[in-house]
DNA sequence: GCTTAGCACTCCTTGGCTCTGAGTGCTAAT
DNA sequence: ATTAGCACTCAGAGCCAAGGAGTGCTAAGC
């Protein structure tokens, strides 16, 4: 059935007053809103006939009203108004923006960082795989001896490094026929192309170092088969900034305890299908805990090869459509970047970091 | 000036009853614990001696008494008692000591989530160079037109990459070509041995990719000059666990806002010196925010050319001995796994991702 | 002289109580 | 259809008294 205008007006109106203020609200609020000209006692009946609908709830009989899970729903979906951010807003944003040169991981858990900051709520990042991954290229670097470091790489530039300890010695030169094999015969397959029959053939030419055949693949199908790179998680704490938790430790450690980097890449949308923007509104987040919590998901493009998801944690009773605004800027923006492909310094996008062992 | 045996027997008990109940703890509790044989008045005496001293403190006059920083720092120096780990605790300890292949970073910040688990605190990883590091070898990859990868590997086993992208195209040849020539006059030196003259040296003889060699040297001296790792800090929200801050999200929320990477690689002594493990009670923290908070740092050994640190915040009300001994374990045995360098495929110390970028 | 029993005193905590005010639902008037 | 008016509800703030844990001090005991 569908909703009046005037109802769609003070529905929106008190999602809008709730959000800022997470106090119920009254029908004298309302009826004192500039562009509201009924009086609180209409407003009162139309406001008894939302939450007989569903979409507004009271917390107790002599309280003001608050939307309820659906009723936050339906404003998502037919009531929001685009937020305009200010020239404030996109100031710090972009200064934000401004990251380091840094390798790729580390970039993603700083923007992050900046999205948790910029929302004031827990943020996380994650890039994900659109297509499915083949090898590029193999390296075998000496680095020591008996101990040698593997550098794969993917098609979609991902680079992954591994040491490996190795029981025999090997040679340079082994190691530079096993890299020609290894780049000879296992060049832009998938994951399912590398069998058994195929494992057996390297094996064959490899030469000296054919024991370390065994241990290459295994990395490579590691890595070929990883769906989705690390969540980037943080700000959690910053949850404890919103009213609901104020005196309410008990019921925030709870929300902290499940909300984790598991939690998060098996959100039902760890990357949304439908559009760039999504939502889960309370309950419709899997984990009971959470009932009370909403997610905000924003896609924005890496190259060809992949995607990337940021997405903010919060209240139910949050500023959807502002965050939504700064979600939408930002994977605009890391868009652009990851597009042009930074001036050869600028935003570099590699990884790095690694391992030491002897 | 000395305490009396006595007076150390209570200062113990008292931090001993007040690190697991976290309440005041009063005359009558010490007179009631069975290795004590004065009656409640006497220990009221010793405790007024011991206020007097600033080794307890009042929280209002009719209250039990607290320990006063200066007296868990005493606790802490001599009366601290080893904590042996029970059998379940080794235990699981050992099953959380079980990682998987991973590559190195993932490792450090797997760690920090395991120490942080099993003391319910917060908890943070780092990994220090102890010497300096100098280059080892370099490799150019194609990666698409106008892209290239360049994975630098350094003495203490590190692998670093970065995606370069490149105004100027360059054939397979020249990448060969210019690897060869750095690896030829680029090994085993410090960023300070790389200079000006040796950059003009190479660019001469670089042959056509001579453009990438001011961003291979930049990003090499960044490499080498890098002092330590990323700290990896987790678990921050473990301390809404402590009663200190049951009620108290404004506290809390304080401290976890100064709580951060940033903080913890600005300790005084990320890695302590003076021995393997350290203690920074209360106000001997830096930042005021945390005058109530402890960190335990215990450092260990990751081959040759590295050390890693791992540490717990808390209140200053904490289990120091517990804490210690857990940490300690957790060192020893991280140690073992890197010295005995993990069986080829065991704990696995590279690092990986990487990089998008189209 | 050290130890301890006893006692008056302090002061935090808890629970119950009332009062207040915001907000509702309903009815009757416009 | 809207609105003014009114009785009713109920959470929250403020207040007070009782309860109880703990102290410091004094005087008696070993």
């Amino acid at each position: 059935m569908e909703l009046t205008d005037r109802q769609k007006q003070i529905l929106r109106a008190i999602v809008d007053i709730y959000v800022s203020t997470a106090e119920p609200v009254g029908s004298k609020a309302i009826a004192a809103l500039p562009d509201v000209c009924y009086s609180s006692a209409t407003i009162r009946n139309e406001m008894a006939d939302l939450t007989q609908m569903g979409l507004l709830e009271q917390p107790h009989t002599s309280a003001g009203r608050i939307p309820s899970p659906a009723g936050y729903r339906l404003y998502i979906d037919e009531l929001m108004q685009d937020y305009r951010l200010s020239l404030d807003e996109t100031k710090s944003l972009n200064e934000a923006l401004e990251l380091k040169s840094q390798e790729f991981d580390k970039m993603m858990s700083q923007v992050g960082k900046l999205v948790s900051k910029m929302t004031d709520l827990p943020a996380y990042t994650v890039a994900t795989r659109r297509n499915e991954a083949v090898t590029k290229h193999f390296d075998l670097i000496m680095a020591g001896p008996g101990s040698i470091i593997l550098v794969l790489m993917l098609s979609d530039d991902q680079v992954r490094n591994k040491l490996i300890k190795l029981p025999v010695a090997v040679t340079e030169a082994d190691l530079k026929l096993l890299a020609a094999v290894l780049n000879a015969s296992m060049t832009d397959l998938t994951a399912e192309q590398i069998n058994a029959e195929l494992l057996e053939k390297i094996t064959r030419t490899a030469g000296a170092a054919s024991a370390l055949v065994p241990l290459v693949i295994d990395f490579t199908l590691e890595c070929l088969r990883q769906q989705h790179g690390d969540v980037h998680l943080t700000g959690q704490m910053r949850l404890l900034g919103q009213p609901e938790y104020k005196d309410a430790a008990e019921k925030a450690q709870e929300v902290f305890e499940t909300l984790d980097e598991d939690m998060i890449s098996n959100l039902p949308a760890v990357l949304p299908k439908d559009g760039p923007v999504q939502f889960l509104v309370g309950p419709e987040n899997v984990a009971k805990e959470l009932k009370d919590t909403s997610v905000v998901m924003m896609r924005f493009d890496i190259g060809e090869g992949m995607q990337g998801t940021i997405g903010v944690v919060g209240p139910t009773r949050m500023d959807y459509a502002k965050i939504t605004a700064k979600l939408g800027y930002f994977a605009e923006n890391l868009g652009k970047m990851f597009q042009k492909g930074g001036a050869a310094t600028q935003p570099a996008l590699t990884d790095g970091t690694d391992a030491s062992n002897k």
